[in-house]
DNA sequence: GTCTATAAACGGATAGAC
DNA sequence: GTCTATCCGTTTATAGAC
């Protein structure tokens, strides 16, 4: 379920949730907070927890330490941005899978493999978060499944397929966040064509099931 | 596809790979370099990387830093011995797999959610050190997907379904190892009972696609 | 084989200049 | 808002006693 249904949209814009009204200009240049959020999605999900120091973050954003911990008063409150830019992106991600004109089912599974979209960054990054125990981080990620889940059921109406259709959509996922590149010759790479089969048999089973 | 098919077995039964001739005497007692593994693969799995140092692996294990640093000279050796350790529990489960009576594809499924097995926590621990960008343990993981996939596409002869098979069996496995316990009503913790839908709609999609 | 002590580097955070 | 300097606890690793 990492999605980049938005890749069309502002990469980032996540405005921070400080006091500063939005401005409504055309594509406003990411504020110091914003590329540090990024910075610290990105080197959680490349390098692991361990390799997200405040060093690491701050060289990876151009900032200094100083400069980071201004924004950022503690590595806890850069890890709290990172979840709160997740639900925002998550929110806007359900609003559009819910009116994709492929339906529902078709959207999710075509999406789940991560690309490096923003949504993907925020979700591998929190899934990072949440190996290393943070159960703020695992409450989020449920959140999110929970969302996509209900979608999903509400689109077929077959709470078993339904189920089938989201471990799918986790096993892309996960695979292509935790595994990138390089495959061995039997599970390469997943090609765009392995996807279109892929929903395919979805799309058969689930209308087999549907006309019972 | 974390398996715990060996539970019945001895949990640890990792005889280290020096010189001493194999005893085949009724469980020999883990031997510190065993109990050593099983602390580091435990943390790795329970709290993440970072808390996995060699103080409290040593701690966990009950020995001293100094005596860790004698058995495994450095990090990088305590990681070599998980990676080795995963292989071979793997070679054991292909084979304990190939001969299920329920089949290989029910069995694959029924054992996918992480149960605590020595599979299962070598599997999860490697999990976390690729995620750390260790690429060894990358192409351990890839190695085992490997041999999964290919006992399925032997059983079904189906590479579009056996992909979904082993999607579902990775969303199953990740879904159990990195969210463990207090589930949401939602998606709340997959019971027995699921999974033997589960397994009934895998069976019948596998039969109707066979018959063509 | 196992321990304690210690070195050297790193990580998070504070203080204060600009 | 951003920087440098610095403090202190942690982490990896070595040396050497038992």
């Amino acid at each position: 379920m990492l999605l980049d249904a938005l890749r069309a949209a502002s990469i980032e814009a996540m405005p921070d949730t400080s006091e500063k009204p939005p401005i409504d200009s055309v594509t406003p240049p990411l504020s110091t907070r914003d590329r540090i959020i990024d910075a610290f999605a990105e080197l959680l999900g490349e390098n692991g927890e361990r390799a997200a120091t405040l060093d690491a973050v701050a060289a990876a954003a151009g900032v200094s330490k100083g400069g980071l911990l201004y924004h950022f008063g503690s590595k806890e409150a850069l890890i709290e941005g990172v979840l709160e830019r997740l639900a925002t992106l998550v929110e806007r991600d359900v609003a559009a899978i819910r009116s994709s004109p492929s339906g529902p089912v078709a959207h999710l599974i075509r999406t789940s493999m991560a690309t490096g979209s923003a949504l993907d960054k925020a979700l591998v990054a929190t899934s990072r978060l949440a190996q290393a125990s943070n159960s703020t981080a695992r409450d989020a990620l449920r959140a999110a499944n929970d969302a996509w889940y209900g979608i999903v059921l509400e689109s077929t109406g077959d709470p078993v397929l339904s189920r089938a259709i989201m471990l799918i959509s986790d096993g892309l996922a996960y695979g292509s966040a935790f595994l990138p590149e390089s495959m061995t010759p039997d599970t390469a790479e997943l090609t765009r064509s392995d996807i279109d089969d892929l929903v395919d048999l979805i799309t058969e089973v689930t209308a087999q099931r549907a006309g019972h």
